[in-house]
DNA sequence: CGGGAGTGGGAAAACGTTTTCCTGAATTTT
DNA sequence: AAAATTCAGGAAAACGTTTTCCCACTCCCG
């Protein structure tokens, strides 16, 4: 069995407050007691059950994290970047998987609620509305760490990264470059906002500089490699002149760009350049090794769990969300790789 | 506030333990009134604190889960399998992050347990004496699931692969393909018998078919691409006759000894054949398309998780770990790509 | 019609903590 | 030196459940 508070206040002929008191050092023992306390506590092993604790306390030092697929590389660099704060703060982490399917997302968020986790993360779950409201009433605060814009962000919490500049800078790296003919593979068509800012940014990009945007030049794709593949023979195909250099949403893509690429006879970067984002372990290792642009999922994490941490306390002193929900951007930066070369001819 | 039991059986009109029977339908309540019962649950929105139940049953529908490093993809499939098994049994997991640090795995076993879990899953970590002397010492079971044989499975219960036929089954696979010069870069040389059983399997699998092993074909690395780039040159510069075939002890760096073949000026499969190991995500989309050797992380995680159950069942009956810990092997899988050929010339 | 068996449901103890309230001693103030 | 204040530490309530024990019915059989 495993030994209680009032084991070892047997064992050290005090009362279970003056235990209490040590271990929480809550009010003034005196320092010999404490002392005195400690050596039985470690002789015993006693360890406090933080469902008593909790119980009474109403905190558990637990957050929830609720993630799409954690086997996803990015999905779980967001989690470490979670893990990490949790564990300097002291709190545990317990994590669920939806797997995509909506109606998992409200079943684990009162699930979690009846371990009295004392706020929760999302990441990468595609957030509605019904979703936001559910999250809205739950007893403890929520953040998003999310993949594209959607309809939660005005209402919870979110870190993102910068989906408008992600493009505009990479395009703009390109131009740089002297490549004028940039194609591009945006995410899903319908895909509600993330598609669109991104595709905002590839245009707003090319228009500052006078280029006038090539529609054969613009695909859309699930962010698979074979999405990649085919839109990059579409392009091949249904365009007058080729491009010069394309960007995919995501590394996978770009990926899968390149390949089709060079069995359509051509060379990356010789005849193409090829750019991602993502920075996955695969662009680096990647033939030739893929430009990118990086996005700091560990520390998108990170942040999504000190903003969590800031509204815990908040709560705790009895404001209620007094501060309006913000939108954190985390910073993006291109990754100069093999696949992005001069402009050809 | 959160609802608890008596609100609910105040607004109900019976008792608190009629409403504790409804819900743990435990002993008979007549169906009339537990369908009221059912409805003011609905209506109140009440949620039972696992605190206060796990507080007296001893129970708390969780499990912990102790990974070195969740971003790695291969720790996170083997978490997705734990979680699957999880959420079908309804328990709720509790992860912990190492990041490879050994102090760290009795500081967590510890914290843990004062989570009053049921159960504990260690994926990914490295396993000493101590820690299986103190995981013995747990009041709940543990379960690891781990990538290299070492000195706690024979103490505790654990799921693996079969590194030995690993490699052995790798090897016969390039032999039948007309093979018989084949190099290998092993795990770490001092890795305590994963690396060692590897070898063995393929010594052994040479052997079997009359194949001397030749010295410089034999090479140790970190599991990263540099350390393959690396052998994969050593290898090239020492040897009298170059291989027909590599195996590598994992994709990466049997991706790392490819693109070192490629600024060798060797060609993949025509000068070279190359095997991975894991069947990682970039094996299918290298190019060539990495061969390799699929071990199932997923099922990994799962039949931990189910053996895990099994234990927690049992000392629930009172027997307290009757049976000796067993090893459980899944069963891999040889993935044929683009990157094992035929002989050359 | 009386008594034993079964059954639906309530009262209260228990789980392991924290925390409020209290007490008596010690210290300071007047 | 008496009164007031501080202080260390104990007793007990509270947290929200489950579960044991018990009571009051109803039912069946002799």
């Amino acid at each position: 069995m495993a030994v209680t508070i009032s084991d070892v206040a047997r064992e050290a002929n005090v009362s279970i407050s003056t235990i209490s008191r040590v271990i929480n050092n809550s009010k003034t023992v005196s320092p010999e007691l404490k002392e005195h306390v400690f050596k039985v506590i470690e002789k015993t092993g006693y360890r406090p059950n933080v469902l008593a604790r909790g119980l009474i306390t109403k905190q558990t030092q637990t957050i929830g994290l609720v993630v799409s697929d954690i086997s996803n590389s990015v999905i779980g660099t967001v989690a470490r970047g979670i893990n990490s704060v949790c564990q300097d703060k002291g709190y545990t982490v317990v994590m669920c998987e939806t797997y995509g399917k909506a109606e998992r997302e409200v079943e684990l968020l009162n699930k979690l609620s009846e371990h009295r986790i004392d706020g929760l993360v999302f990441a990468g779950v595609d957030v509605n509305h019904k979703l936001t409201s559910h999250m809205l009433n739950m007893e403890y605060p929520v953040v998003l760490v999310t993949q594209q814009e959607s309809c939660g962000e005005t209402l919870v919490n979110t870190v993102i990264h910068d989906n408008y500049h992600l493009t505009y800078d990479a395009v703009n790296f390109l131009i740089a470059g002297g490549h004028r003919r940039i194609a591009f593979i945006a995410g899903p068509r319908n895909d509600f906002s993330s598609g669109k800012l991104r595709l905002e940014g590839y245009y707003a990009a090319l228009k500052e500089k006078g280029i006038p945007p090539t529609e054969s030049y613009i695909r859309h794709g699930d962010f698979s490699f074979d999405a990649g593949y085919e839109s990059m023979r579409q392009i091949y195909e249904e365009s007058l002149e080729l491009p010069t250099a394309i960007i995919a949403a995501s590394d996978l893509m770009a990926i899968g760009a390149m390949q089709s690429a060079f069995s359509l006879g051509l060379s990356v970067p010789e005849d193409i350049s090829v750019m991602g984002i993502d920075d996955s372990e695969m662009a680096k290792y990647s033939r030739p090794s893929l430009s990118t642009v990086r996005i700091p999922y560990f520390e998108e994490g990170a942040r999504a769990c000190e903003t969590l941490f800031r509204l815990i306390e908040e709560r705790r002193e009895g404001k209620k969300d007094v501060q309006p929900p913000v939108i954190e951007y985390v910073k993006h930066r291109i990754i100069r790789r093999a696949s992005v070369g001069p402009v050809p001819k």
